[in-house]
DNA sequence: TGCTCGCCTTGACCTAAATCAAACGGGTTG
DNA sequence: CAACCCGTTTGATTTAGGTCAAGGCGAGCA
């Protein structure tokens, strides 16, 4: 379910056909509705680095991210990170706010997101309450993501973590076995509750095994997926 | 938000009521809505171990906690174990299943809850929209919490994570500084990432320092609560 | 072409928590 | 009441991964 880059009023009726999956819907927003809901939506850029949600500040707004990818995380007072997801295009973002925003939101590369305010949300989705279906169907599954990840955080070994990173990133990338990493060691380390040293040795160690390659620092391929995907599961 | 143990129509109805929180609304449910609903509803009882959703299995069922408590859980094949979450009453399980259930639960205390067909809740949802809205909080709220334990898996010492867990569990209990736990420590080490070794060791660390008292092996009193709320933030 | 600045890798060493191994209740059973 | 079981505690030892400390390497720049 991939959004595209629209102007503000457009996004808004194309949100709303996320929730009934089909193109023709569009042309039933009425005109004056989608004037109404563009005064809350609203289209926004960023460059890599920027950080466009901070944590503990107010949730006002809801954000469905077009073109880029974000890292989204959460700190402690001394500095300790971690990141809680990374957000590809048609994620949706700042449901799991509650009163405050409960994490921070970066750039990783030019990123472009549409905004819609809280109240315009409601009014969307009374509008539309497939739209309201949506986001539940999105919130489960990114309920089911969390309970993976909890595994992976509480009992899996540092090479069970990396081979559950990049499994998971094979699954969604483009060419299957060859996957682009966004993001830094230090961010890898950080959503897999390692330090960036340890990233480092386990990839190398994977791939004097034979089952990756390090074409650059940020791409790499996957000699052996299934090996990769049975040691990801904890294979007995 | 508790539901109390009605049988199974009104159960259908309370579950309606939990989205538009308030009591009379019950009346304005048709009779015949009514009869509808409790063919889709039924009321379930458990005894303390009893596994009552199985890791796998086709998410076929949706559950209300009613009175007692239970324990969610994934498993890897090896054995290892992660608790994703305690539930007690008023919790919703299955929002999570994604096609199937990707965890266990099983009754820690003796258990009722209600039961709902995924057929019933559409049914229930079409009826009462506040009921989707409902949910959809419950969820933005459960994706919060997960946030937060990816930060305590991931990151947090072993006496920060005994902290999290003490203040997590005395903001819920009646009592707010005497907490009885309905779980083993077995149950705790794997819902915190440590064994049960270094559950017991740190508990002990943390009387010894005069921040807790342990009565019984079940019951811990909390003797200074701000303190520990210091340790679980990570206080720098 | 060489400089510099961020990443990333590699090595040596350390430590928090895991593992292994007894022993200790405290409740139930014969 | 003794024997047993199961969950828990406590102690000794090990280890996976963290910490500290050099280097390396590639991209942008002069």
């Amino acid at each position: 379910m991939l959004l595209r880059h629209h102007d503000a009023a457009n996004l808004a009726a194309e949100c709303a056909r996320c929730g009934v999956r089909s193109a023709s819907v569009c042309a039933v927003v009425p005109d004056e509705d989608i004037e109404q809901l563009a005064t809350y939506t609203q289209h926004l850029e960023f460059e890599a680095g920027q950080t466009f949600i901070n944590q503990d500040e107010p949730a006002e707004d809801f954000f469905v991210v077009t073109e880029g990818h974000a890292r989204l995380c959460t700190l402690m007072p001394d500095g300790r990170r971690q990141v809680t997801g990374f957000a590809s295009p048609g994620q949706f973002l700042g449901l799991a706010a509650d009163g405050n925003y409960a994490f921070n939101a970066e750039a990783l590369t030019p990123l472009k997101l549409c905004r819609v305010t809280r109240h315009g949300l409601k009014l969307l989705m009374s509008q539309f309450p497939q739209l309201e279906q949506r986001l539940l169907t999105e919130a489960s599954r990114e309920l089911s993501v969390a309970q993976g990840r909890m595994l992976l955080l509480g009992r899996k070994t540092a090479r069970e973590r990396l081979a559950s990173f990049l499994t998971e990133h094979a699954g969604m990338a483009a060419c299957r076995d060859v996957i682009v990493l966004p993001m830094t060691r230090t961010d890898i380390a950080d959503y897999l509750g390692l330090t960036i040293e340890t990233v480092s040795r386990t990839l190398n160690a994977l791939r004097r095994d034979g089952l990756i390659e390090i074409d650059h620092v940020t791409r790499i391929r996957l000699l052996d997926r299934p090996a990769l995907e049975d040691i990801a599961a904890g294979g007995a």
